[in-house]
RNA sequence: GCCCUUGUAGCUCAGUCGGUAGAGCACAUCCAUGGUAAGGAUGAGGUCAACGGUUCGAUUCCGUUCGAGGGCUCCA
């Protein structure tokens, strides 16, 4: 009989979990469950195991299972658990949060554990070839660093050797886009430990990226009536504190400096500067609804463990903007700036996205009325529903400050990134006495939204190197062009070429060294550059071109005006094809 | 911060069971002038992460420090 996936994985933690203990007599064992891609155990071990052990606890969890064990449940007093997990502290304490009469445990061949189940029949139920395991870790008990660091072996574990196979073979593949690696082979950026972890060098290619990328997201926010702001990277402490981060975000920020005599810190956000400007004004009902974007660049601590390329770095460029207005605009333009997201994200040519929601958080700790946090919510919610978006909600996973919406997107090779994300702010309007003139007179505290789109121009160039495997579309690509005589004859008649198309707007490399042809062909095409295209002789004659695309497909001999017009009306529509 | 792994040329890595290091790519010079993924030769380049200890002698063994990679949320 078959069994959902997750039991399949709990029950293999079992395997594993009885073949550690056989192998490491002593061992204490914590929890194991299943998780997204396989299962973990955590243990406590009298020795250090190391990646050399793994095939061994391997093949006995194979012994295991070829010994047809049976998965059998028992229902047991609290008294009877504490008796018979004596020896397991960690059971122990898991059993003294347990209601009497609610406990389970399961046995399989010489392993008993409290579970609460379910787990497959027997071990037959469990195939021998559809796991593997992956790797060791230290996880603290409870994931609370007070307590002991225990050892948590991870493995995969699919229904079928095909999807193990599969999700391995995209493993793989996710190593040969990582953007760190990439970063380096297409000279895009670099990072210098010696000079800062986590801070981002942009490179001349990541930096031409990173222009016509910014190009194109402020013309898109003029277009989208966005009007667009520098703040300072600095500000008093008077202006963080009155914000809340000092009491609230303190820990992301780093300590101040000083300057005449006066505390300034640099910013975590932009936020606070965004306010000074409105502040700056009296505003009337009839000056809303305010987009004002900024790309602003901020500092923020992260540990040094939790560093990675460009997903996770010190300082970086949000694509930020805040939304003030009215509350009956707030449904238009919520509904807005989605619509805006979507396009955006479409252009640049993702097509599968999710919306997560998440609500107002439990306690006390949420500011603002419950009505305000309804109103938001509901507005959100009909967003959406209008984009037809499948969506999640994540209930009480809003921060204190507002309700959010963020949005995940799939890459070429399945992975989600979570990037836009839109969240109300019922905290700041306050604590800055935000306020407009209504028609009737009075002064109203407005709404505000923050929201970004890409997140991070740093993040989303990370994402967007392992998405296209760093063979950006013709519009972002750093080079558009290789210009590759087959002689050193030929390069003149090159330097023509390439002028051409430089004057035609064209982004050019010029290959004109004393390497061969074929050695130009494969640096090009390392370099993932669009067109190669090859000069010799015969195009020299007609004044043709003859295109090689980075795919390995062959154009036909062109005219070098029309090869310009093919690839100018590609880049004018940001084509995703050559 | 903590656990495991790890740190040798610009890059990717080999090696030394303790006698101060090697390959490929990249780079420089020279030869070769070429039709769609690497033409050839020569050369330059390293205080083997840093500091301490053991030793006649340490890049190699031991210790400490610093950095890098994976992990520390997914609740019996």
């Amino acid at each position: 009989m078959s069994h959902p996936l997750e039991t399949i994985r709990h029950s293999l933690s079992h395997v594993m979990a009885e073949a550690v203990c056989k192998l490491y007599p002593g061992t204490k064992v914590a929890i194991g469950p299943a998780i997204d891609d396989g299962f973990y155990y955590d243990f406590q071990l009298p020795v250090t195991v190391q990646p050399e052990d793994l095939p061994a606890i391997e093949k006995e969890m194979r012994r295991i299972i070829a010994a047809n064990l049976k998965f059998e449940r028992r229902e047991i007093s609290k008294a009877e658990a504490v008796a018979l997990f004596a020896a397991q502290p960690f059971k122990l304490e898991l059993i003294e949060g347990l209601e009497d009469g609610a406990i389970t445990v399961y046995s399989q061949g010489e392993f008993t554990d409290l579970c609460r189940g379910p787990h497959v029949d027997t071990t037959r139920d469990l195939r021998p070839d559809c796991f593997k395991l992956r790797a060791i870790a230290g996880a603290y008990w409870r994931g609370d660093e007070k307590r002991p660091m225990l050892t948590r072996l991870y493995a995969y574990a699919f229904n079928s050797k095909d999807e193990l196979n599969a999700h391995l073979k995209m493993l793989e593949e996710a190593e040969k886009r990582d953007n760190r690696r990439l970063g380096k082979e297409l000279g895009l950026f670099s990072t210098h430990e010696e000079a800062g972890p986590g801070l981002i060098y942009w490179h001349p290619k990541g930096g031409r990226f990173r222009v016509e990328l910014e190009n194109w997201w402020r013309d898109e926010h003029y277009k989208n009536g966005y009007d667009l702001l520098f703040t300072p990277h600095i500000g008093k402490a008077w202006l963080w504190e009155k914000s809340g981060h000092l009491g609230f975000y303190k820990e992301g920020m780093y300590a101040p400096m000083e300057i005449d005599e006066e505390k300034y810190y640099v910013k975590p956000m932009n936020c606070p500067f965004h306010i000074m400007i409105y502040n700056n004004d009296g505003h009337s009902y009839r000056d809303l609804p305010l987009r004002w974007g900024e790309l602003g660049t901020v500092y923020r601590y992260e540990r040094a463990g939790a560093l990675h390329g460009l997903m996770r770095v010190r300082g970086f460029t949000q694509d930020d903007a805040h939304i003030i207005c009215t509350p009956e605009q707030i449904e238009d333009e919520i509904a807005e700036v989605l619509r805006f997201s979507l396009s955006m994200w479409k252009i640049l040519g993702f097509k599968d996205i999710k919306a997560y929601l998440a609500t107002r958080p439990a306690g006390d700790g949420a500011v603002g009325a419950p009505e305000m946090w309804a109103t938001a919510l509901e507005s959100l919610r009909k967003a959406v529903d209008k984009e037809g978006l499948p969506y999640e909600m994540d209930e009480g996973g809003g921060a204190f400050y507002g309700p959010k919406i963020d949005l995940k997107v799939k890459d070429a090779i399945g992975r989600e990134w979570q990037m836009t994300t839109i969240q109300f702010d019922f905290n700041e309007p306050e604590r800055f006495d935000m306020t407009y003139v209504n028609s009737d007179g009075t002064k109203k505290r407005p709404y505000m939204v923050h929201r970004a789109l890409l997140g991070s121009i740093e993040r989303f160039f990370g994402v967007y190197i392992e998405h296209t495997a760093g063979a950006f579309p013709l519009w972002l690509a750093p080079e558009q062009v290789a210009v590759i005589p087959v002689g050193n004859d030929f390069a003149d008649y090159a330097k023509t070429v390439g002028d051409q198309l430089r004057r035609a707007g064209l982004r050019v490399r010029m290959m004109l060294s004393d390497d061969r042809m074929n050695a130009k062909i494969r640096l090009a095409q390392a370099q993932k550059v669009p067109y190669m295209l090859v000069v010799g002789a015969k195009e020299r004659d007609e004044s043709t071109v003859s295109p090689r695309l980075r795919d390995g497909r062959q154009l036909e001999s062109q005219a070098v005006e029309t090869f310009i017009a093919h690839a100018k009306a590609r880049v004018a529509e940001k084509s995703l094809e050559l």
